[in-house]
DNA sequence: CGAATACTGAGCCACGCGGCTAAGTATTGG
DNA sequence: CCAATACTTAGCCGCGTGGCTCAGTATTCG
Protein backbone atom coordinates (compact mmCIF):
# COMPACT_ATOMS: atom_id res chain seq x y z
CA UNK A 1 0.00 0.00 0.00
CA UNK A 2 2.60 2.06 0.31
CA UNK A 3 5.02 1.65 -2.69
CA UNK A 4 1.26 1.47 -4.20
CA UNK A 5 0.39 5.31 -3.90
CA UNK A 6 4.24 6.31 -4.64
CA UNK A 7 3.15 4.97 -8.26
CA UNK A 8 -0.15 6.53 -7.83
CA UNK A 9 0.92 9.27 -10.24
CA UNK A 10 2.88 7.41 -12.53
CA UNK A 11 -0.32 5.85 -13.35
CA UNK A 12 -2.62 9.36 -13.12
CA UNK A 13 0.37 10.86 -15.46
CA UNK A 14 0.46 7.49 -17.80
CA UNK A 15 -3.32 8.56 -18.23
CA UNK A 16 -3.10 12.26 -18.38
CA UNK A 17 -2.33 11.68 -21.96
CA UNK A 18 -4.99 10.87 -25.41
CA UNK A 19 -2.02 8.92 -26.97
CA UNK A 20 -1.40 6.75 -23.87
CA UNK A 21 -4.65 6.15 -23.11
CA UNK A 22 -5.77 5.41 -27.08
CA UNK A 23 -2.70 2.51 -26.62
CA UNK A 24 -5.00 1.65 -23.45
CA UNK A 25 -7.92 1.72 -24.87
CA UNK A 26 -6.49 -0.16 -28.28
CA UNK A 27 -4.64 -3.21 -26.27
CA UNK A 28 -7.92 -3.24 -24.60
CA UNK A 29 -8.88 -5.46 -27.72
CA UNK A 30 -6.11 -7.64 -27.73
CA UNK A 31 -1.95 -7.41 -28.20
CA UNK A 32 -0.36 -5.45 -30.90
CA UNK A 33 3.43 -4.94 -32.03
CA UNK A 34 4.65 -1.26 -31.31
CA UNK A 35 4.82 -0.46 -35.19
CA UNK A 36 1.13 -1.53 -35.69
CA UNK A 37 0.44 0.56 -32.36
CA UNK A 38 2.52 3.44 -33.47
CA UNK A 39 0.39 3.52 -37.70
CA UNK A 40 -2.80 4.66 -35.65
CA UNK A 41 -1.15 8.19 -33.65
CA UNK A 42 0.24 10.81 -36.10
CA UNK A 43 3.88 10.95 -34.82
CA UNK A 44 7.16 9.31 -35.22
CA UNK A 45 8.05 5.73 -33.98
CA UNK A 46 10.88 7.06 -31.97
CA UNK A 47 8.13 9.46 -30.11
CA UNK A 48 5.70 6.65 -30.01
CA UNK A 49 8.07 4.36 -28.67
CA UNK A 50 8.59 6.44 -25.27
CA UNK A 51 4.93 7.06 -24.68
CA UNK A 52 4.76 2.79 -24.85
CA UNK A 53 7.59 3.23 -22.26
CA UNK A 54 5.84 5.22 -19.96
CA UNK A 55 2.31 3.14 -20.13
CA UNK A 56 5.17 0.12 -19.53
CA UNK A 57 6.94 2.40 -16.64
CA UNK A 58 3.49 2.87 -15.12
CA UNK A 59 2.80 -1.05 -15.10
CA UNK A 60 -0.16 -0.49 -16.91
CA UNK A 61 1.13 -2.61 -20.19
CA UNK A 62 4.00 -5.36 -20.33
CA UNK A 63 5.78 -5.75 -23.44
CA UNK A 64 8.41 -8.78 -24.98
CA UNK A 65 10.34 -8.43 -27.78
CA UNK A 66 10.52 -11.40 -29.99
CA UNK A 67 12.90 -11.75 -33.21
CA UNK A 68 12.87 -7.69 -34.37
CA UNK A 69 9.33 -7.68 -33.02
CA UNK A 70 8.29 -5.80 -29.71
CA UNK A 71 4.48 -6.60 -28.95
CA UNK A 72 2.36 -5.07 -26.24
CA UNK A 73 -0.10 -6.16 -24.19
CA UNK A 74 -2.60 -4.46 -21.17
CA UNK A 75 -1.58 -5.48 -17.89
CA UNK A 76 -5.28 -4.53 -16.48
CA UNK A 77 -5.01 -5.31 -12.99
CA UNK A 78 -3.00 -2.26 -12.78
CA UNK A 79 -6.28 0.10 -13.87
CA UNK A 80 -7.47 -1.28 -10.14
CA UNK A 81 -4.96 1.34 -9.19
CA UNK A 82 -7.60 4.43 -9.90
CA UNK A 83 -10.07 2.05 -9.01
CA UNK A 84 -8.89 1.92 -5.61
CA UNK A 85 -8.54 5.99 -5.48
CA UNK A 86 -11.92 6.09 -6.45
CA UNK A 87 -13.10 4.13 -3.52
CA UNK A 88 -11.15 5.78 -1.14
CA UNK A 89 -11.88 9.25 -2.03
CA UNK A 90 -15.77 7.87 -1.79
CA UNK A 91 -15.24 6.68 1.52
CA UNK A 92 -13.74 10.27 2.88
CA UNK A 93 -16.69 11.37 1.89
CA UNK A 94 -19.33 9.13 3.07
CA UNK A 95 -18.08 9.13 5.78
CA UNK A 96 -18.50 13.07 6.22
CA UNK A 97 -22.56 12.51 4.71
CA UNK A 98 -22.72 9.99 8.27
CA UNK A 99 -21.59 12.31 10.30
CA UNK A 100 -23.68 14.90 8.82
CA UNK A 101 -26.58 12.69 9.63
CA UNK A 102 -25.60 12.35 12.74
CA UNK A 103 -25.24 15.49 13.84
CA UNK A 104 -28.89 15.97 12.06
CA UNK A 105 -30.47 13.11 14.68
CA UNK A 106 -28.54 14.55 17.96
CA UNK A 107 -30.11 17.80 17.13
CA UNK A 108 -33.60 16.61 16.06
CA UNK A 109 -33.89 13.63 18.67
CA UNK A 110 -36.59 11.50 17.99
CA UNK B 1 -20.13 13.47 -24.51
CA UNK B 2 -18.02 15.07 -27.10
CA UNK B 3 -17.36 18.24 -25.38
CA UNK B 4 -16.82 15.07 -22.16
CA UNK B 5 -13.92 13.55 -23.75
CA UNK B 6 -12.42 17.33 -24.85
CA UNK B 7 -11.99 17.93 -21.48
CA UNK B 8 -10.99 14.28 -20.04
CA UNK B 9 -7.47 15.55 -20.58
CA UNK B 10 -7.85 18.29 -18.12
CA UNK B 11 -9.55 15.90 -15.35
CA UNK B 12 -6.61 13.61 -15.33
CA UNK B 13 -3.77 15.66 -15.58
CA UNK B 14 -5.62 17.85 -12.38
CA UNK B 15 -5.37 13.94 -10.59
CA UNK B 16 -1.71 13.58 -11.70
CA UNK B 17 -0.67 15.84 -8.72
CA UNK B 18 0.12 14.58 -5.48
CA UNK B 19 -0.97 18.43 -4.56
CA UNK B 20 -4.24 18.50 -5.79
CA UNK B 21 -4.89 14.74 -5.04
CA UNK B 22 -4.54 16.11 -1.65
CA UNK B 23 -7.19 19.20 -2.16
CA UNK B 24 -9.17 16.74 -3.39
CA UNK B 25 -9.24 14.18 -0.03
CA UNK B 26 -9.44 16.82 1.88
CA UNK B 27 -12.40 18.66 0.30
CA UNK B 28 -14.27 14.96 1.08
CA UNK B 29 -13.78 15.87 4.06
CA UNK B 30 -16.04 19.23 3.60
CA UNK B 31 -15.27 23.09 2.02
CA UNK B 32 -12.49 24.76 3.04
CA UNK B 33 -10.99 28.40 2.61
CA UNK B 34 -7.56 28.61 -0.18
CA UNK B 35 -6.06 29.79 3.19
CA UNK B 36 -7.06 27.04 4.83
CA UNK B 37 -5.75 24.35 2.45
CA UNK B 38 -2.79 25.71 1.25
CA UNK B 39 -1.19 25.86 5.20
CA UNK B 40 -1.10 21.65 4.85
CA UNK B 41 1.17 21.94 1.83
CA UNK B 42 5.17 23.18 2.17
CA UNK B 43 4.56 25.77 -0.79
CA UNK B 44 3.50 29.55 -0.88
CA UNK B 45 0.11 30.61 -1.65
CA UNK B 46 0.73 31.90 -4.81
CA UNK B 47 2.21 28.27 -5.76
CA UNK B 48 -1.08 26.96 -4.24
CA UNK B 49 -3.40 28.71 -5.44
CA UNK B 50 -2.37 27.57 -9.35
CA UNK B 51 -3.16 24.42 -8.24
CA UNK B 52 -6.69 25.34 -7.11
CA UNK B 53 -7.39 26.93 -10.39
CA UNK B 54 -6.39 23.69 -11.69
CA UNK B 55 -8.68 21.71 -10.09
CA UNK B 56 -11.48 23.96 -10.58
CA UNK B 57 -10.88 24.46 -14.70
CA UNK B 58 -11.11 20.47 -14.43
CA UNK B 59 -14.41 21.01 -12.81
CA UNK B 60 -13.43 19.10 -9.80
CA UNK B 61 -13.60 21.73 -7.35
CA UNK B 62 -16.02 24.79 -7.32
CA UNK B 63 -15.13 27.72 -5.68
CA UNK B 64 -17.21 31.11 -4.23
CA UNK B 65 -15.55 34.29 -2.79
CA UNK B 66 -17.12 35.84 0.37
CA UNK B 67 -15.90 38.98 1.50
CA UNK B 68 -11.90 38.20 1.72
CA UNK B 69 -12.08 34.57 1.53
CA UNK B 70 -12.54 32.48 -0.86
CA UNK B 71 -14.10 28.61 0.15
CA UNK B 72 -13.54 25.67 -1.71
CA UNK B 73 -15.82 22.69 -2.38
CA UNK B 74 -15.53 19.13 -3.98
CA UNK B 75 -17.79 18.75 -7.09
CA UNK B 76 -18.05 15.10 -6.78
CA UNK B 77 -19.99 14.36 -9.50
CA UNK B 78 -16.99 15.63 -11.98
CA UNK B 79 -15.35 12.31 -10.44
CA UNK B 80 -17.64 10.24 -12.62
CA UNK B 81 -15.57 10.75 -15.76
CA UNK B 82 -12.59 8.95 -14.63
CA UNK B 83 -15.70 6.16 -13.04
CA UNK B 84 -16.96 6.32 -16.88
CA UNK B 85 -13.33 6.15 -18.52
CA UNK B 86 -13.29 3.27 -16.54
CA UNK B 87 -15.76 1.27 -17.38
CA UNK B 88 -15.71 2.23 -21.26
CA UNK B 89 -12.18 0.51 -21.17
CA UNK B 90 -13.90 -2.86 -18.77
CA UNK B 91 -16.54 -2.73 -22.15
CA UNK B 92 -13.86 -3.15 -24.63
CA UNK B 93 -12.32 -5.65 -22.87
CA UNK B 94 -14.96 -7.36 -21.98
CA UNK B 95 -16.16 -7.33 -25.67
CA UNK B 96 -12.70 -8.96 -26.60
CA UNK B 97 -13.01 -11.66 -23.93
CA UNK B 98 -16.71 -12.93 -25.45
CA UNK B 99 -15.60 -12.91 -29.12
CA UNK B 100 -12.69 -15.13 -27.84
CA UNK B 101 -15.43 -17.48 -25.86
CA UNK B 102 -17.74 -17.67 -28.75
CA UNK B 103 -14.54 -18.57 -31.09
CA UNK B 104 -13.52 -21.34 -28.63
CA UNK B 105 -17.49 -22.22 -28.86
CA UNK B 106 -17.24 -22.13 -32.64
CA UNK B 107 -14.00 -24.76 -31.93
CA UNK B 108 -15.66 -27.22 -29.70
CA UNK B 109 -19.02 -27.50 -31.11
CA UNK B 110 -20.77 -29.22 -28.65
C1' DC C 1 25.21 -12.21 -48.53
C1' DG C 2 22.59 -8.01 -49.10
C1' DA C 3 18.40 -5.38 -48.64
C1' DA C 4 14.43 -4.46 -46.19
C1' DT C 5 12.14 -4.29 -41.73
C1' DA C 6 11.35 -3.06 -36.94
C1' DC C 7 12.77 -1.08 -33.55
C1' DT C 8 16.32 1.58 -30.51
C1' DG C 9 19.48 5.20 -28.92
C1' DA C 10 21.29 9.81 -28.93
C1' DG C 11 20.63 14.25 -28.93
C1' DC C 12 18.20 18.62 -30.03
C1' DC C 13 14.50 21.95 -29.16
C1' DA C 14 10.12 24.52 -27.81
C1' DC C 15 6.87 24.78 -24.48
C1' DG C 16 4.53 24.43 -20.24
C1' DC C 17 4.47 23.13 -15.37
C1' DG C 18 5.34 24.02 -10.78
C1' DG C 19 7.95 26.39 -7.83
C1' DC C 20 9.45 31.29 -6.22
C1' DT C 21 9.37 36.56 -4.96
C1' DA C 22 7.47 41.04 -4.97
C1' DA C 23 3.91 44.02 -5.27
C1' DG C 24 -1.16 45.03 -5.59
C1' DT C 25 -6.18 44.81 -4.18
C1' DA C 26 -10.07 44.17 -1.38
C1' DT C 27 -12.04 43.26 3.39
C1' DT C 28 -12.17 43.43 8.07
C1' DG C 29 -11.01 44.49 12.99
C1' DG C 30 -9.62 48.05 16.29
C1' DC D 1 -8.78 55.65 9.28
C1' DC D 2 -5.02 52.43 9.73
C1' DA D 3 -3.17 47.95 10.02
C1' DA D 4 -3.68 43.36 9.39
C1' DT D 5 -5.54 39.69 6.65
C1' DA D 6 -6.51 36.94 2.56
C1' DC D 7 -5.97 36.52 -1.60
C1' DT D 8 -4.44 37.89 -6.42
C1' DT D 9 -1.48 39.34 -10.21
C1' DA D 10 2.76 39.61 -12.59
C1' DG D 11 6.81 37.95 -13.81
C1' DC D 12 11.01 35.04 -13.43
C1' DC D 13 13.32 30.48 -13.63
C1' DG D 14 14.81 25.54 -13.89
C1' DC D 15 13.39 21.28 -15.41
C1' DG D 16 10.77 17.72 -17.60
C1' DT D 17 7.72 16.34 -21.39
C1' DG D 18 6.76 15.40 -25.90
C1' DG D 19 7.80 16.21 -30.33
C1' DC D 20 11.63 15.76 -34.04
C1' DT D 21 15.80 13.90 -36.88
C1' DC D 22 19.54 10.96 -37.74
C1' DA D 23 22.15 7.13 -37.15
C1' DG D 24 22.67 2.34 -35.29
C1' DT D 25 21.39 -2.56 -34.26
C1' DA D 26 19.22 -6.83 -34.76
C1' DT D 27 16.17 -9.93 -37.65
C1' DT D 28 14.21 -11.69 -41.53
C1' DC D 29 13.56 -12.47 -46.44
C1' DG D 30 15.03 -13.42 -51.24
Amino acid sequence: MAQYSARLDDVFIALADPTRRGVIRRLGEGPASVGDLAATFPMTLPSFLKHVRTLEAAGLIRTAKAGRVRTCELNRERLAVVDDWLAEQRRVWEERTDRLERLVTEENPP
